[in-house]
DNA sequence: GCCAACGTTGGC
DNA sequence: GCCAACGTTGGC
């Protein structure tokens, strides 16, 4: 089981227009960066991930989780890029504000901090768990 | 809306 | 295979 990031500017993709396609869940595509791919490849069914909006609100607003593996992105013809599919699992109580990711000095290493363009990014377990609790959740998916 | 960071492209 | 040019991302 591994964790994971998603980035979405809200506008185009939001948390709640994931948690409207229910069960089925949404197929994670246009991403066109290789180490995004990558870390889409290596993902498993039942992999969990934070899901957050960028350039608006700016924070971690839900956890979702791989429905699907990577298979072709539907959307371009280019055979290089390929996706998951994802599905809400539940909500932050309290969204975690990338300011607070910052703040803290246990997520220093994070990705989000570190590697601020990267749209799909690998969580490491303590990371997972930290943001989880700073977010309210007490019993965090795992 | 600006701009820094960074990934990709393409000429050589 | 290098590197300059260019495009995109995303925080501010």
């Amino acid at each position: 089981m591994a964790y994971w990031l998603f980035k979405s500017e809200p506008f185009k993709f939001s948390w709640q227009m994931l948690k409207d396609k229910g069960e089925t869940g949404e197929e994670w595509d246009g991403v066109r960066n290789y180490q995004a791919r990558n870390n889409m490849r290596a993902m498993e069914i039942g992999d969990k991930g934070f899901f957050y909006h960028s350039n608006e609100g700016l924070e971690v607003v839900g956890i979702c989780e791989v429905c699907a593996l990577a298979h072709h992105d539907s959307t371009t013809d280019d055979p290089r890029w390929e996706c998951v599919d994802i599905r809400a699992v539940t909500e932050m109580p309290k969204p975690v504000s990338l300011k607070d990711v910052k703040a803290n000095p246990a997520l220093a290493d994070m990705s989000l901090v570190t590697s601020m363009r990267l749209s799909v990014q690998p969580v490491k377990e303590d990371e997972w768990l930290e943001v989880c609790r700073m977010g309210g959740l007490d019993n965090p998916p795992m």
